[in-house]
DNA sequence: AAACAACACAACCGCCTTACA
DNA sequence: ATGTAAGGCGGTTGTGTTGTT
């Protein structure tokens, strides 16, 4: 059975806000406060609106210390090794960025930011497996040349991509570029680690050696950087996933064939443990309380080509 | 100048979690 | 323990604006 609507919908109005409706909203919340009760709220000053969408409203744009545009190269950077770490956790990533909101954060990736850091992706008639997670799962040619189970979802694709070039000395957001981004991922025992993970959770008591690290910056612990199993990968698929983490930019890419298989076979397996890995709700950069997790790291982290990176990355 | 495409952003939808009776 | 309502979140869509042909 259906979840009943929040509010009646043939008697709110939708769209745009006025200038009115704002007025109204701030006005009430800035003198009551909310009073706790969202959906009661727009009947109690008279607004035709759904709760839902006075609350959005409130939260993302009437309410004080709101910044809109005008991100700086710093936000920049976290976005980008937050979203890399735990995926499209909005709100999570704007906590971190003070007056910045989940929605605006949200839009300025899809819109900017993950074009600016990843570029264009070929055409598309050169390849169909570049039409990775269309919903129809078409190729170039409109034929539908993939079941969706053989599909890699497009997020899991950026941050796979966007981690390659964050493991690359040559993009201006690596870790090696930018060491001020490096304490976000401690060597094991590290007393001055004070990593978000530790600001939004305390740590597991029993964590293993590989764990004491902020895996998070790893990434891929998120269920939807998940989606897919590349165990289904055909080869064609293999072939331009390569392609399209190597040689788009292998130019400044450092590694050789061999660790490019190497790192291939890495996220091959890390998708391949998702119906086996361990979702821990300690591991992430959440409270122990909240429904959010991490995928245990332990888990993933058998693979010797991963583990190289680990000590590569983090110099163990 | 008009038509079209691409972009940016605001808002909505629906699912999941949480709180509470 | 269970059911329900509300809050919260991420994905998606709609619409206005800007750029290009």
């Amino acid at each position: 059975m259906g979840r009943a609507p929040c509010c009646d919908k043939a008697n709110v109005k939708k769209g745009p806000w006025s200038p009115e409706e704002d007025a109204k909203l701030k006005a009430y919340i800035e003198e009551h406060g909310t009073g706790g009760n969202w959906i009661a709220l727009p009947h109690k000053i008279g607004l035709k609106r759904c709760g839902k969408s006075c609350r959005l409203r409130w939260l993302n744009y009437l309410r004080p210390n709101i910044k809109h545009g005008g991100f700086t190269e710093e936000e920049d950077q976290i976005i980008c090794s937050l979203y890399i770490s735990i995926g499209s956790r909005w709100s999570i990533i704007a906590a971190q960025l003070p007056g910045r909101t989940d929605n605006d954060i949200k839009n300025y990736w899809n819109t900017r930011l993950k074009k600016k850091l990843l570029g264009k992706r070929r055409q598309s008639a050169q390849s169909p497996s570049l039409h990775l997670n269309q919903a129809a799962g078409e190729g170039a040619n409109g034929v539908n040349h993939e079941a969706p189970s053989q599909t890699l979802s497009a997020s899991a694709l950026e941050r796979l991509q966007l981690h390659m070039q964050f493991q690359g000395l040559y993009h201006p957001f690596s870790f090696h570029n930018h060491p001020a981004r490096q304490p976000k991922c401690h060597p094991p025992g590290d007393p001055t680690a004070t990593t978000l993970i530790q600001q939004v959770s305390p740590p597991k008591p029993d964590a293993g050696h590989l764990q004491e690290i902020d895996c998070s910056s790893v990434g891929f612990h998120s269920p939807s950087a998940m989606e897919t199993s590349s165990s289904n990968l055909d080869a064609g698929l293999e072939a331009d996933l390569q392609d399209l983490l190597y040689c788009k930019n292998s130019s400044s890419f450092v590694g050789h064939e061999e660790h490019q298989l190497a790192n291939l076979d890495y996220y091959k397996d890390l998708y391949g443990e998702r119906e086996t890995a361990n979702w821990c709700p300690c591991n992430g950069l959440e409270d122990q309380s909240s429904s959010m997790g991490s995928w245990d790291s332990a888990s993933a982290l058998h693979s010797d080509a991963m583990i190289q990176e680990f000590a590569l990355r983090y110099n163990l």
